[in-house]
RNA sequence: GCGACUAUAGUUUAAUGGUAAAACCUCAGUUUGUGGAACUGAAGUCGAGAGUUCAAUUCUCUCUAGUCGCCCCA
C-alpha cells in the first residue's frame, strides 16, 4: 500500500515544461537552427561578429534605463547567497552597453556586433510572447551619421527577404524620437505627464480602433486633437510642411528621417514608410526608431524593431558612444514563417544508414562506419537486428538518403550495394569509393 | 495582477449521468538479403482534488495547466 502511494506521488511530477518556456524536440531544433543559421549568415555578410554573455546580470544594470516597471514586475530577480540582487536578463542591450563601456579603449570603432541570446521576462504568456525567447541582437557603435541607421535598417530588410518574405508581406515603419518630442513640446505644448499618456495612447491606436482612439485623444489634447490626427496620417515626411510650423519642418529630426528614407529607397527598399505614431517602449531611444510590421490583416502587428540609443553609456559614467541596433525574436519570426509557409522541410543530417543482416555484422558495420566518418560522412549504424525490410523502413522514416546492407557477401568481397532511397536504385561499388559516390550525388 | 474560453490515448478528434470510440503514430506479425502500400493483432486515455448522486469522464466548486484578451511591451 505504501509503495503504491509512493508511486502515485512520483507519477504526479508534471511532464509540461515550466510556464511560458518551451521544450525543443528535434523537429523544433531543426526550425530553430534554420532561423539562427539565416540570421548568422546575413549579419556576418554585413561584417558583424558574434559576442555573448551570461544570462545573469546584477539587477542594478536594469534599474537605470529600462524603465522601473520592467525591473520591478517583469523580471526574474532574486537575491543570491551573498545578498546580491541578480536578474535573468530581460534584454541584451544593457549587457552589450556594459561590455562596450568596459573595453571602450581597446575596441575598434565602428563596432559591429551581434548575438542570439535567450532572455526572460516574467509576464503572462500569450500569442507571440513567452517567458523565455531567443533574440537576434544586431548593433553598430561609433557611427553618428544617418548611414548607420541606413545600414541597420537595410540589414533588417535583407534578413526578411532571406527568410523568404516578399516586399508586400511587411513594411518598415520609421520615426524619430526627436520629431515626437518636438511635436509634443513645441507644437502641442504638453507637460511630461501628458506626453506619457499620449505615448501610451498612440501605442494602443491599432488595438482600440479609430473611434475610441479619437475620443481618448480629444480628452488629452482638446481642440488640438484634429491637428494631431492629421499628423499621424502622414505617410510621406514631405507632407509635414502642410501641418507643422516651419521651424519644426526644418528641424534636424525631420531632415534625418527624410535622408534616411531617401537613402533606403535609393537602395531599392521601397516598403519603408514614415510613421509619426511609432513610439516603442524603451526609454533609452534617442532618435531613429523603426519597426518591421506584418502587413497580413490577420496578424497586424510589429514583428520586431529597434532604434538609436546614443546616450546609453551614460549609466556607466563613460562618454557617450552613438549606437543603433535592433532585436528580432525567434517566437515572432517563427510565427511569421509558419503563417507564410516559409519554413523549409526537415532534411536528415545523416547521409548513410548501414543495415546489418544479423547482429554478428554490427562490428563490421561499425568498422566501416568509422572510416567513412573520417571522410566527413555522417553515418548511422542499425543496432536493432530487425529484418532488413524493417531496417530499411527505419532509414526511410528518418529521411536518410542512402542505405547499405552489411552481410556475408559484403564482408567477403569488400563490395557494397549502395541503395538510393529516393530512386530505389542500387549500385555495387568498392568500399573506398563509397564516400566519393555519395558526395558526388549529394552535390548534384 | 484582472477577465473570457478550454482540458478525453503520444497526436488530432468523437460519444455518454451506468468507468469510453475512431484515425494517425508506436509495437508485433503476414515464413526470414531490400523501405514507402495493404491486411491482422497489441499496447495506450477522461489534468488534480472535493461535492451532489445508488452511480460522475459527463453536473457543481476549488486548484492546476493551456489558449485568447486587458495591463505591459524586449
Amino acid at each position: 500500500m505504501e509503495k503504491n502511494g509512493l508511486e502515485e506521488e512520483l507519477n504526479k511530477i508534471n511532464k509540461e515544461p515550466y510556464k511560458g518556456v518551451r521544450d525543443f524536440y528535434p523537429e523544433d531544433m531543426f526550425v530553430q537552427n534554420y532561423i539562427f543559421d539565416v540570421m548568422r549568415k546575413i549579419v556576418e555578410s554585413f561584417g558583424y561578429t558574434e559576442y555573448s554573455a551570461s544570462i545573469l546580470e546584477p539587477t542594478s544594470l536594469y534599474k537605470a534605463k529600462s524603465g522601473q516597471e520592467i525591473v520591478n514586475e517583469q523580471t526574474y530577480t532574486f537575491t543570491d547567497r551573498g545578498g546580491r540582487e541578480v536578474t535573468l536578463r530581460p534584454e541584451m542591450t544593457p549587457t552589450l552597453a556594459r561590455m562596450v563601456a568596459k573595453r571602450k579603449r581597446d575596441l575598434v570603432f565602428p563596432l559591429r556586433w551581434y548575438s542570439i541570446p535567450n532572455m526572460f521576462r516574467y509576464e503572462r504568456p500569450q500569442k507571440g510572447r513567452l517567458r523565455e525567447h531567443w533574440q537576434l541582437n544586431v548593433d553598430i557603435f561609433g557611427v553618428k551619421s544617418i548611414d548607420a541607421d541606413v545600414e541597420i535598417i537595410s540589414l533588417a530588410y535583407i534578413l526578411m527577404k532571406k527568410f523568404g518574405a516578399k516586399d508586400n508581406d511587411f513594411e518598415i515603419r520609421v520615426n524619430s524620437r526627436k520629431i515626437l518630442n518636438s511635436i509634443f513640446r513645441n507644437f502641442l505644448n504638453l507637460d511630461e505627464e501628458e506626453v506619457k499618456n499620449l505615448m501610451k495612447l498612440i501605442d494602443r491606436k491599432e488595438k482600440i480602433g479609430k473611434d475610441d482612439f479619437e475620443a481618448e485623444l480629444s480628452i488629452i489634447l482638446g481642440e488640438k486633437s484634429d491637428a494631431f490626427i492629421k499628423i499621424l496620417k502622414i505617410k510621406n515626411i514631405l507632407d509635414f510642411s502642410s501641418v507643422l510650423p516651419k521651424e519644426l519642418v526644418e528641424s534636424e529630426g525631420v531632415k534625418d528621417i527624410q535622408i534616411l528614407i531617401n537613402k533606403l529607397r535609393d537602395m531599392g527598399i521601397k516598403n519603408v514608410i514614415f510613421s509619426p505614431g511609432l513610439v516603442r517602449g524603451f526609454d533609452y531611444y534617442t532618435s531613429t526608431v523603426f519597426e518591421i510590421y506584418d502587413t497580413n490583416p490577420n496578424n497586424n502587428r510589429a514583428m520586431f524593431g529597434g532604434g538609436r540609443y546614443d546616450d546609453l553609456l551614460d549609466i556607466f559614467g563613460e562618454d557617450k558612444i552613438p549606437a543603433i541596433g535592433f532585436g528580432m525574436g525567434d517566437v515572432t519570426i517563427r510565427d511569421f514563417l509558419e503563417t507564410h509557409k516559409l519554413l523549409p522541410n526537415h532534411k536528415a543530417k545523416v547521409c548513410l544508414y548501414i543495415c546489418t543482416l544479423t547482429d554478428e555484422y554490427i562490428s563490421h558495420a561499425n568498422k566501416i562506419a568509422i572510416k567513412l566518418r573520417e571522410n566527413d560522412l555522417n553515418v548511422e549504424v542499425d543496432l536493432t537486428s530487425k529484418k532488413v525490410s524493417d531496417q530499411l523502413s527505419l532509414a526511410n522514416k528518418k529521411g536518410i538518403p542512402f542505405v547499405v546492407c552489411v552481410g556475408e557477401n559484403e564482408v567477403k568481397t569488400g563490395k557494397y550495394k549502395i541503395k538510393n532511397m529516393d530512386t530505389g536504385e542500387e549500385k555495387e561499388i568498392k568500399f573506398d569509393q563509397i564516400s566519393n559516390f555519395i558526395s558526388s550525388i549529394k552535390t548534384l
